[in-house]
DNA sequence: CCCTTTTTGGAGCGGCCGCATCAGAACATT
DNA sequence: AATGTTCTGATGCGGCCGCTCCAAAAAGGG
């Protein structure tokens, strides 16, 4: 009968912040109260526990990650400079506010495995990104943008390296060695990229 | 005047598999007391701090990662060979006991960049392994075995995929991923080999 | 064998953790 | 305005953390 003081959203979003730069183990139930201006009990009386806030936090970040990068991969005319794009969006994610990577997969990290939750979680996030990537580069190869070999250790070298700069990007490299390692794997796209007769 | 009950070497390993397993976080004093068989104060008498431990442990630890796989790419006949047989090496790190990954890229993930000491160390490794690779690669173009561009790019792409598979490791990939993961390198890295005519 | 020096185990320190409890404030309803 | 219900803030719980302290044991050197 008393509406909430608060914005639900507003506060994942918050909450997410916090997780994502401190690490979820290390932002404590103290960092949220004061980060998000409610006490204890209403993010427990909200959200039941720190577990729980985590989860639906993460529901809307996956929402918007696959938003901004994995769909792009999937639309029909999605090929070779649509994954040339996603690696463009990535370094724009891993390195805006703080490089603090991409949030699940600094949590995979963190986690270790432990918890099955966040297990699952992370390898259904790596399989969706790896499909829309293998996606798009088998429409690359059917339009004769690269080669039709190699599409599934080429979606499998891309997804390793997806992981890679994030998880650089966690550990506090710079912003020059994050642009190198996705230039590297930019580089390799665009060589990949079938030479068509000038002019043809 | 009077000698230390246990090996400092022995339980610098096994603190370091503890560390490993659970993460540093993770592994409270107590579970080192459990699984050392040292008291608390022996370890503190001994080592100082747990931060202490770890570093004196990670010293062991990168010996022997040097050893095992970056001294095999600076050796003068390594080239293309050497680079795919790192990944092979990679590989058994990686997968054996448990897939626990590599320890310091956990720490790196792990850490994100909050300890100083971590962070240096952390880089320090990347480019040392870095180095190694670019140098294999270099010699490989110096010797025909592959194009002699991109060489920069290429060392780059394979940081990125050592620190994806080892991430994939610590989050509790399977094995069949990991390998698919580490095939994939290996596979590009195949196609980089410059065909010689048959018979030449 | 005694004395000195170091190591050892056990108990305990202050501090922080996630979470629960509960009286009272705040609001929709009547 | 009275009522009834939900939300809020303060306080505190048991538990674990990294680390310290200290008496007693263990092993040199003389």
């Amino acid at each position: 009968m008393r509406p909430r003081k608060f914005d639900e959203d507003h506060v994942l979003d918050q909450a997410l912040e916090l997780f994502w730069k401190r690490g979820f183990q290390a932002t404590t139930t103290r960092h949220l109260e004061a980060e998000l201006g409610l006490s204890q009990s209403s993010l427990y009386n909200a959200f039941g526990s720190k577990q729980a806030l985590l989860t639906a936090a993460l529901d809307r970040y996956e929402a918007r990650i696959d938003a901004d990068l994995v769909r792009p991969l999937a639309e029909a005319d999605a090929g070779l400079d649509a994954v040339d794009g996603f690696f463009v969006a990535l370094g724009h994610w891993v390195t805006n506010g703080g490089r603090r990577g991409c949030m699940v997969i600094n949590l995979m990290a963190e986690d270790g495995g432990a918890t099955p939750e966040i297990r699952v979680r992370t390898r259904r996030y790596r399989r969706r990104v790896r499909t829309a990537l293998r996606c798009a580069l088998r429409r690359a190869a059917a339009r004769g943008d690269i080669g039709a070999v190699d599409v599934e250790a080429r979606a499998d070298l891309l997804i390793g390296a997806v992981l890679g700069v994030n998880i650089a990007a966690r550990g506090g490299a710079s912003v020059a060695e994050l642009e190198r390692l996705l230039a590297g794997t930019r580089q390799q796209i665009a060589r990949w990229r079938v030479l068509t007769p000038a002019g043809s």
